[in-house]
DNA sequence: ATTTGTGCAAACTTTTTGCACATCC
DNA sequence: GGATGTGCAAAAAGTTTGCACAAAT
């Protein structure tokens, strides 16, 4: 009872122009990880690898149900277990970032060498549209420091209706 | 879905500074619940009128399962499913709103004669901090405006740690 | 060799649903 | 009286976990 579209809208933050959409720096991204599961102590493994590697292909949000499933077949094949305890060793890693929508499962989207950014969520559709302010990031930071709050991360959510789904508005 | 009883005066208590703990104004936004049932055609039962005073009771943040088990046992109970389905009745009619947090289950917080907040999320202690600023909701409202996004609500959360849990920092 | 990770499948938790009966308009 | 809501209990849905085996250090 839920069959929603998660595409994207213009997507692409400020970066080089082009229709390319090209996959990101995987390497970089597994140098990075890798750098991080050392500093734990903790193995660097092919599932690991994997996982990271298909999370990085979906340029758009998923579920991590999505994620599972993508990984149950083929000679790659991860399981579920790993595909969820490898997820939240990519958020604390920062390499990728949940959001929550009004959907009950949570949604992840990779956030490696993405500017940060925050979501329209359209009620109709189920768009997610990415917006970046820097005015409102400044806000939220002073807000913070307002209170004497270590800020680590944040996220801003609007709900509503978009252009597309309000007639052109 | 037009109801949007947010801004709804109430002229009462709302203004008082500090901590006003004083239990919300039941009747008005009784009367409000009302008239949002009505306007969809939908009945006005004894367990909608126990179910959002239970809520209205409760002056923190809470949980659907809390709510649940509160609801669970004496003689005005409410079922399981009911509870539920109100809730989400409830969240409709703008008399309540979700918080998620990095949680599994929903948060739900009374809204009915408070000013807008946001959070501030200890991730040592759990806390919600509330707090507001006219600034951020003026960037977000220009940000949807910039996308042509009919905003209906939205949500900022800022994760981090404390000042209790800082040291005192 | 030892320690940590993975696959598997069962367990869990929270929320949703179908249905018969009760209630409201 | 007919439409809608409620209680109940069972089903779903998503995620977590325990354990035996496999892989990494």
């Amino acid at each position: 009872m839920t069959a929603r579209p998660h595409a994207h809208g213009e997507g692409r933050a400020a970066a080089a122009a082009g229709p390319a959409p090209p996959a990101a720096p995987t390497a970089a991204a597994w140098a990075v990880f890798v750098t991080f599961l050392k500093a734990r102590c903790a193995r660097v493994t092919t599932a690991r690898k994997t996982v990271l590697v298909r999370v990085l292909a979906r340029s758009d949000h998923f579920r991590a149900d999505e994620l599972v499933e993508d990984l149950a077949a083929g000679a790659r094949r991860v399981s579920r277990g790993t595909v969820y305890r490898t997820l939240a060793l990519l958020v604390a890693a920062g390499l990728v970032r949940e959001i929550r929508d009004r959907d009950v499962h949570v949604h992840y989207e990779s956030c490696f060498g993405r500017d940060h950014h925050e979501h329209l969520i359209c009620d109709v559709c189920g768009r997610f549209i990415e917006f970046a302010d820097a005015d409102l990031e400044r806000r939220i930071a002073v807000a913070a420091e307002a209170h004497r709050f270590q800020p680590r991360s944040h996220r801003v959510a609007i709900f509503g209706t978009c252009a597309r789904c309000d007639g052109g508005r």
